[in-house]
DNA sequence: CGAATATGGTTTCAAACGTAACTGTCGATT
DNA sequence: AATCGACAGTTACGTTTGAAACCATATTCG
């Protein structure tokens, strides 16, 4: 009953995405189990983790995030006391989000594990897997620059 | 106000699933604004479609959805006279699915299009970029069949 | 100046999601 | 044939989501 030569099995965005769901839900796993914290959550402290000091805006663009997921998860982690924001003294929509001492510590455990986690993938894809992939994606990112999101 | 080296813009799931969305949100846009369907209801079509005649948890493992995902769907393109069930003779608690004659309309419409998306992707990764991020996905399926999931 | 427009960030609302509990059926064991 | 565990599929429930509306402030331009 095949009505075409379509298949699901080869079709990029299906194999992409079924990669991206088995890859990052691995890790997900991790900082959710250990750390309770949700994937905006996490993005948004690795983004102010190894950039510092950023406005919301920025970190939205920085990890790709949606305005209200990183609004949240801003939220969130200064209920955590991992977090705290400072208003800007010129423009007073804006707001200046930093790490905490506590935040920064959950950031090095993280990214520990985080390093952990590429060292893993590197044994379970293989050097040769790896390198392929990372310069599929530089192709997709480079796509991605170009079409502007 | 580096703590570390880590960086998110280099780390794999990040970068991988940033690249899924990416992608697959441009052909998502397309069903869903064509012909209102959810992802877990193109993708259970896309399955009927092209291997016939199945059970709903075939069609779970065939396209990698939760069972939850899939009654919906099934449910939804059921309503839309898109398939009809009808249950095993011998075990009752089987349904078999099958697209009807519009749901092959609409599949065979959907595949078209999918192919439109795949020559556009080839056109903007370069055929290049494609091909390593083909066998990168290859190297990653297998990894997951390894470790089943 | 004052009106219109843009921007940073939050809130609301309906849809989609996953987990877990559920229903109904089957096969095996006794 | 009664009981048990396994399995197909659904449902209920609390959570997460994105779109759009929103609030407050800043900027542009008539």
């Amino acid at each position: 009953m095949d009505y075409s030569d379509f298949d699901l099995e080869t079709f990029l965005p299906f194999r992409l995405n079924r990669a991206a769901e088995f890859i990052a839900l691995r890790f997900a796993a991790t900082y959710k189990a250990e750390y309770g914290l949700t994937r905006p959550e996490w993005r948004t402290l690795a983004a102010l983790g190894s950039s510092g000091r950023m406005t919301a805006t920025a970190v939205g663009t920085h990890s790709t995030m949606h305005k209200t997921k990183v609004s949240r998860a801003v939220f969130a982690l200064e209920e955590r006391r991992w977090l705290k924001r400072t208003q800007d003294e010129d423009d007073r929509r804006v707001e200046h989000l930093e790490l905490t001492a506590a935040g920064q510590n959950a950031y090095r455990e993280l990214t520990r594990l985080a390093g952990d986690y590429s060292a893993e993938l590197t044994d379970l894809l293989g050097s040769e897997g790896l390198r392929a992939l990372a310069s599929g994606l530089d192709a997709v990112e480079k796509a991605m620059v170009r079409r502007r999101r």
